[in-house]
DNA sequence: CTGAAAGCGCTTACAG
DNA sequence: CTGAAAGCGCTTACAG
């Protein structure tokens, strides 16, 4: 048989005390007796009593839990990012329901809307790639606090953790020049993420500080992040009379196809092409040559969209804002673009 | 400011009815006349209605929300398990709540008390890597339905949802024989986990059945299964006198560490040595050689254990059970077995 | 230090 | 077809 649980007005019956008094001492609040809170609290035990969350949250008008939502759980980043959330609100008490959109503005919107009923604390969210009506966050932020995270937008006016794309794509464009490159290629997307664009932005800055030539014929559309079209564009780049001599990934996954194609064409890494990525996924070190690629902490991203939103649901203002906390990343050298 | 959501009362107040009548209005229940309950229905999109779910939920003892438990979310293979269990739910209309042990039974034991207080429905749970102790999910079994995936035990009387280990392990292991591989290693967890036991169990059944002598010394015991463990381990063997000429690793990390090292040390893969992994993650297609591995359904795995625990939750009786649900799983040949 | 009472937002058996 | 009332388990202002 399901056994059912002991509720306050049981442990209450059975010590002929009243349900106000058995919360009490369950809570430990002052006003109570030391010695009424220990047989409270021992009847408890005795019963197997297990406090309602639910009752607790209805009463209270708060959770305890905060809304995840992100294009896709098995995007590895996305996985490092998540663990940080976890880690940090399962250090603070509070659980995390964690929803995908893959992709969809469709999906999310509804995802939005579930997460106002449910009545989850605060929500925090990567948005998906295709989201343009930005009017279904502007509702939510009206009610709960939202932190956006690696997958942002300027345009909406709420708190975001981003890392400092800008600069990490110059660092790694820069580091292509230093090691003498000519004819730098960046291989973005053509859909134009918030992601892709500010590392374009950084390639294009790089490039301009040092005086290189844009070269449009060394930019590179490719429609999605994965390594299938990171090797197809590179069947394709590799059809080209003028080739680049420098591949600058957007992710790391293209760079990985990237790589991939080169290899089964025998070319010589870096000292033919050299090849960067961004985020120093798992691949990087398992492809050879491994991966110059861009570092970016995960699980720090993670913990601080956790605090932040924590800070913003203990103010009294409204949940608007156009704060934008950033993250360091580091470029790190691997043999992809270097020799010993 | 923030607003705040309306209520039935509200709706009610507004349109001179009943808090009951909106309710049945808004719940589509036959007894409301066509009239009223459009009526209701504009008020409420009107007034931007959002049902509280936290009320609904407290009052029908029911929180559609699933618990899932699992050692670490970046664990890849586990990513898309939690993939399946996503898309299942949101099918049906459930919300997951998903916490992680990080391999601590303690961890375990407290997440499990907790989600009795969260009032899930029922939960999902892949054990972690050192529970022994199997009373704290006796104690919720006597309340909640509890499904096991991936990390399971049989010593717990609730439906597991499995890939069949043993037969998978044999498959690789009567592979290495089927191309003339001699002196078969194993590389598996010390500890000794449910899994890395029953592949074990399939290796020393292969090795019977083909009439091999079961050599101790081809038997290698790792800590962990990551990537670095693997490496490790091949350094060592790397040392050895007499080596295996092929490797069976438990999972795909080991065998890409080994991959890694023996690369490192130019041996000829698969001629002098070689190598199968478990799980097919992304990781095998990304080193060179190619790894041969089983392919395990990990989506379909997280989706069935979804439906059996929505048809447990459907079952008047209680939730002790010892059925065990098997997926299929598949050897993959790559070119680490095999040359063209 | 303890208790009686109200109420969080909702559903549902009962009555008409 | 509609309403009044009870109650899910808890907390807290008020009273003593």
């Amino acid at each position: 048989m399901k056994k059912s649980t002991a509720t306050l007005k049981q442990i209450a019956a059975n010590l002929q005390l009243s349900v106000s008094t058995i919360s009490r001492a369950l809570n430990n609040n002052a006003n109570i007796s030391e010695v009424t809170r220990n047989k409270v609290k021992k009847e408890a035990t005795r019963l197997n009593y297990i406090p309602c969350s639910m009752a607790k949250s209805f009463r209270n008008r708060r959770t305890n839990i905060v809304g995840v939502i992100v294009p896709s759980i098995t995007h590895s980043f996305t996985g490092i990012i998540l663990k940080g959330i976890l880690l940090e609100t399962d250090r603070i008490g509070y659980k995390t329901i964690i929803c995908e959109t893959n992709d969809n503005p469709e999906k999310e919107k509804e995802l939005l809307n579930q997460m106002l009923e449910f009545g989850v604390d605060g929500i925090l969210i990567s948005l998906s790639k295709f989201t343009t009506d930005l009017s279904p966050l502007l509702k939510v932020l009206e009610k709960k606090p939202i932190i956006l995270f690696d997958k942002v937008s300027d345009k909406i006016p709420c708190t975001q953790i981003v890392t400092n794309e800008v600069a990490a794509a110059f660092s790694a464009v820069e580091h292509l020049i230093s090691i003498g490159k000519k004819r730098i290629a960046i291989v973005k997307e053509k859909q134009g993420s918030f992601n892709s664009e500010k590392r374009f932005v950084g390639y294009l800055k790089a490039l301009d500080q040092y005086r290189y030539p844009l070269d449009e014929t060394l930019i590179f559309d490719v429609l999605n992040m994965s390594i299938d079209e990171g090797e197809l564009l590179t069947e394709y780049i590799f059809g080209l009379k003028e080739k680049p001599d420098a591949i600058f990934c957007v992710t790391d996954c293209l760079a990985i196809g990237v790589i991939k194609t080169l290899n089964k064409y025998n070319v010589k890494i870096p000292d033919e092409i050299a090849v960067v990525g961004f985020s120093n996924s798992n691949y990087s070190t398992v492809i050879k040559p491994n991966l110059t690629t861009i570092k970016q902490p995960g699980q720090q991203i993670g913990k601080l969209a956790v605090k932040q939103l924590m800070e913003e649901l203990g103010n009294d203002n409204d949940f608007f804002s156009s704060k934008s906390i950033e993250v360091n990343t580091k470029l790190i050298v691997r043999e992809s673009t270097f020799v010993l």
